[in-house]
DNA sequence: TCGTCATTGATTGTTGACAAATGACAATAA
DNA sequence: TTATTGTCATTTGTCAACAATCAATGACGA
């Protein structure tokens, strides 16, 4: 899963982990020559996957000054990110009952039992990178995954508040209930079930 | 409007704009080294602008190979764009009215003098400034200006497709006919006149 | 005492050289 | 002819050194 050739996506990939497991709190300052150093690499790849992650809305940087890991959306902002999220995802859900291809069910049905397990144990970095990896596959279904890169900063902004405020078992139980509905060919039930997951 | 003390950001803007007014067509492909020569510096900072284009939308990189100006969307993914950026400019104007700072109105009405102006001249690119402006300006005012980053890389795909499909003299109105609206303190019908512009 | 302004240390911004990967083309063999 | 392999030029990826900038500190003068 972590597999890149180059470093700047390593790096990229790993400080994303930190930050959406809560390792690194809103507010961390993170410098390049640390990075560097605890990379054991050059600070040219480490400002590459910097510039990235504050694309992404994870940090935010000053110039001339260096970045800070961003700080939790505001309550305002937060709501018109689930609108968005919901907007997204039900059109790909929505363009997914037009074909119902089945091997997205496979795929789902992998995921949720991974998540099942995740959910039990104590690694939330895992719990995240299941959890987004199951939103990931509704939204790439559609349109030849062309939603994807609309959709993952948007997703990455909500992630920011992901640790606290979140009952795993009960997320666990949404997802399926979504697929169960995918499965049934209920697509009213599961855009229904899509909807009050995404809060 | 266009200053910025870093050479990354001045050279982002600067490709934002080509590409924005339809000087570089989608496909077309960009060198690192070809743009540092042509702006006389290293290619460090074309590396920076050229993520932050890539992160953008403008732009799609593939890894050792190189970037090249993003196609038009598909028409499935432009529909999911427009009920983005409604979404978004929707809430911001929404907000806007609990407040009715008319600090907005007095900059919202030098930007339609400005645009009008535009829209009769031949500078498409000042247009497209322009026109991306009187958004922004609008999307500022809620919360501080934290949409912002939100909304701006949608937007910008958005604009992908400017040039073409536009009757600029109708654009022109349809803003005017908002301001007019927000100026009268109708929200609903600034709404609606935001809806049936955003399309 | 308070405010202003140089100094200084830390951090980002920029550069040019070198390493690695890719795609195109030509040579070779079935 | 067609598929495969090897070579080469082009382009991106990485590196370490240098320059520019900022924020904090402390000296200075009102």
């Amino acid at each position: 899963m972590k597999l890149a050739s180059n470093l700047q996506e390593q790096v990229a990939s790993h400080l994303r982990r930190r930050i959406l497991s809560g390792q690194l709190l809103p507010g961390t300052p993170l410098r390049e020559q640390s990075l560097a150093l605890e990379f054991g690499i050059s600070r040219g790849p480490i400002r590459d996957a910097l510039l990235h992650l504050t694309k992404e809305g994870l940090l935010v940087a000053k110039p001339n000054v260096g970045v800070r890991v961003a700080a939790e959306p505001s309550g305002f902002k937060r709501n018109v990110i689930v609108h968005l999220r919901r907007e997204i995802e039900a059109s790909a859900v929505t363009a997914w009952f037009e074909t119902r291809d089945p091997s997205l069910l496979r795929r789902l049905d992998d995921n949720l039992a991974l998540y099942r397990e995740a959910c039990g144990g104590s690694d939330l970095a895992q719990v995240v990178e299941l959890d987004m990896a199951f939103h990931r596959l509704l939204v790439e279904t559609a349109d030849k995954g062309s939603l994807v890169d609309l959709w993952l900063p948007i997703m990455l902004r909500m992630f920011l508040r992901y640790s606290r405020h979140r009952d795993l078992m009960e997320s666990y139980h949404e997802h399926a209930s979504i697929v169960r509905a995918m499965h049934g060919g209920r697509e009213w039930e599961a855009l229904e079930a899509l909807k009050s997951h995404i809060v």
